[in-house]
DNA sequence: CTGTATTAGTTTCAAATGTAACTATTATGA
DNA sequence: TCATAATAGTTACATTTGAAACTAATACAG
């Protein structure tokens, strides 16, 4: 087989591509409620993760959200500090310690739900219905595929 | 016009899955080439826009390979300290310089695009040709409109 | 000309992040 | 039962990153 002169242009390189979009998405994102909340990516996320599934544990946040503990544990501190997340820790295996939204905090997750909804929409305003579900897919499909990728190197 | 209640779950939210799928595969390559280079992100980054495109300005690599100029600075301080990159400055201009690749910076650039290339294509492995150019596609636009929103807000 | 504005790029300082080590608690196995 | 391992989460330290201030050179307006 004839191995043609390779040639790399960033331009055109997924990985680079995938990173630019995704860097320019969230930064577009947060700039939406980064100012008036006060909250990093990270925090908001862990918000998140807690305004849709409290309660969670620490680890349960980090697997549903893809972050690693030390994020999170960073994230929850800023949080409880600000009164927007409490903490109960569990009477059976006091390590761990479920985590909540409080009343303050449900108050901002509820403020900032719609803008994030609002840009997502506007986001997909881009593509057709089909075409978002294409993406989605695709998208689903490649995210599996480089995990796999990853386990086995 | 009846709005349902608004959820977001966030593995379902398009800015968190396109940036969880970026890190995911960033990070992947990242490994393949910083054991063995000893190259940082933003530096292979430089590397491949002059390994293609040099001799280029600074501000040439920022604007192609979308990087600010701090951090464009600063992975050319790192190349040049490592002999990989070297500096010219414009005469015309003096506060411009082109930049290169050294011969040193060509070997090791020519050793990396093959392994970059062949993660590409590993990745592609879990998409058909038609699926590879829609994920294209729809990239492109949803990278064109984002930037559209941004400069409107 | 000459003072002001722009542009290219660097440096500085503070904040964010990653890695590894650490504490506290629970599980396990000889 | 008791020593070892494993788990949940935090802390410490080094590195990276980001924003703003800064230097140097050129452009431009009066």
């Amino acid at each position: 087989m004839i191995v043609p002169a390779q040639a790399l242009e960033l331009e055109k390189f997924l990985p680079y591509r995938l990173s630019v979009l995704a860097q320019l998405v969230s930064e577009s994102l947060h700039d939406l409620y980064a100012g008036r909340f006060g909250l990093s990516v990270p925090q908001w996320r862990v918000m998140a993760a807690l305004g849709r599934f409290a309660p969670l544990t620490a680890s349960d946040v980090g697997q549903r959200i893809v972050m690693d503990k030390v994020a999170v544990s960073r994230a929850v501190a800023g949080l409880m500090k600000r009164g927007l997340v409490e903490r109960a820790t569990d009477l059976d295996d006091r390590r761990r310690a479920s985590l909540g939204l409080t009343p303050k905090g449900r108050t901002m997750h509820a403020q900032i739900v719609p803008i994030a909804l609002k840009y997502e929409a506007e986001l997909y305003d881009a593509l057709s219905a089909d075409e978002r579900l294409t993406l989605n897919g695709l998208c689903d499909r490649l995210f599996a595929h480089a995990k796999l990728l990853r386990n086995q190197a």
